[in-house]
DNA sequence: TCCCTTGGTGTACCACTTACACTTTCAGAG
DNA sequence: CTCTGAAAGTGTAAGTGGTACACCAAGGGA
């Protein structure tokens, strides 16, 4: 049931939506997520989860609900990218998208459910992507950049972080993000010298190997920024 | 002459504008330009110079149309800064802005004119602003805290430099913009150790005391990031 | 008990940043 | 001509932070 073109105005609009990059380092690779597209245009490509504004709905709060209706999960790190807007982005019409991007840690992701749509949600490791609609692998390639810079000045590493975690999982964060590999000294005494993290005092056995300290983070849900 | 509202669409859409933050060097401050509004909401208070989107218009285009209807310029820095959209940012409706900041050499800018409306455009030290319309004080605080991150990891401050300039004279911007002094040995040595200025050879004489060297920017409309 | 795997640790060098004070050059006044 | 005020221009020493680099510790399974 369609509604009826109710909605005048005296000068055309543009549509206005968000798209959201949701991260998760899953294996040792940074992944996002992505959608399936069953109609055209782009049908059978792969696209951001995204969505309309609503009129009384904060952007960010749209992005929220975007991310929480494609994964289940709230209250993680999300943070407005940038907006993009070239007149001919949509085929369909002019479509202003207020991209957001989000960290979310593997374990708040519930299992990939094989319900019914099952095929059309999939996460992908970013070095891999599929062909992508519209401008989504630009804006992908600008979540990435953004991502990568800020860890060099802030802690949102940590936001990718579970509750407790080990010095080494949170190198491969870095590693996996900036796609380089790390030297352990010098990322340990850098890490530590920033006081953002604490010993919890217990060991995470992981095999048949020495047990690795878990840390915690000092004060969850702020990103602290150095420089 | 109004037209009529033929504009329809099934679903209700935010009306998209552009907002620009102009800044400029003037004298020894860092200033930006202001526009009196002569109608409500917010009558008799200053707000940043926007307008609204066209429909075939890229987004950065708008802000680029907007800086030069007010200032006659064009072809200077110009980056976007964010999209602001409470819902309750304006009292007649939903209005999307996406909000740039341009950086504009005092030397381009042509002189005030003392033309029609001349009372309701004026230039305002970022430290002595009058009292905003909508959000746009914190729109102005979010362009001058993304502007004095950036000098410290890029040459966005030669954009506010005429094309021969002295290293008084961008040593001015820096403490303008960050609000410090900076001591002269180690600044002059930082910016030539970058590399992205040089001599032109020429002495600029100003005042009775000893001429300084002039700069030029060796690869300008370019800003180049460090670390 | 051996072995494989990952966790955990310190130091030396180099590069960059910071603090800091005096001489040079010009123009105008006397 | 000389004096003076004002901004231009210059070097060094100390400290800080980043980088490179190699070995021992602890556990599990065979």
């Amino acid at each position: 049931m369609q509604p009826q073109p109710s909605h005048c105005y005296d000068y055309p609009r543009p549509a206005v939506t968000t798209d959201v990059v949701i991260f998760t380092l899953r294996g040792q690779q940074l992944q996002l997520l992505l959608i399936r597209r069953g109609n055209p245009p782009f049908a059978d490509m792969w696209a951001l989860p995204g969505g309309f504004l609503d009129m009384d709905e904060d952007i960010e709060r749209c992005a929220q609900r975007e991310l929480e209706e494609e994964t289940g999960v709230s209250g993680v790190y999300l943070e407005q990218l940038y907006t993009f807007g070239r007149p001919d982005r949509d085929p369909r019409g002019r479509v202003i998208s207020v991209a957001y991007y989000a960290l979310v840690p593997e374990q708040r992701l519930p299992e990939p459910q094989a319900a019914s749509d099952a095929a059309a949600v999939a996460w992908f490791p970013i070095d891999t992507l599929p062909p992508l609609a519209f401008d989504h692998a630009e804006i992908i390639t600008m979540a990435h950049q953004r991502l990568a810079a800020k860890l060099d000045y802030s802690t949102i590493a940590l936001q990718l972080m579970p509750e407790h975690f080990t010095l080494s999982e949170l190198q491969r964060v870095y590693e996996a993000v900036q796609g380089e590999p790390l030297d352990k000294r010098n990322f340990r005494k850098r890490i530590l010298a920033l006081g953002h993290i604490e010993e919890t005092g217990r060991l995470r056995r992981s095999g048949r190997h020495r047990p690795a300290r878990e840390y915690r983070i000092k004060h969850p849900q702020r990103v602290e920024y150095h420089r």
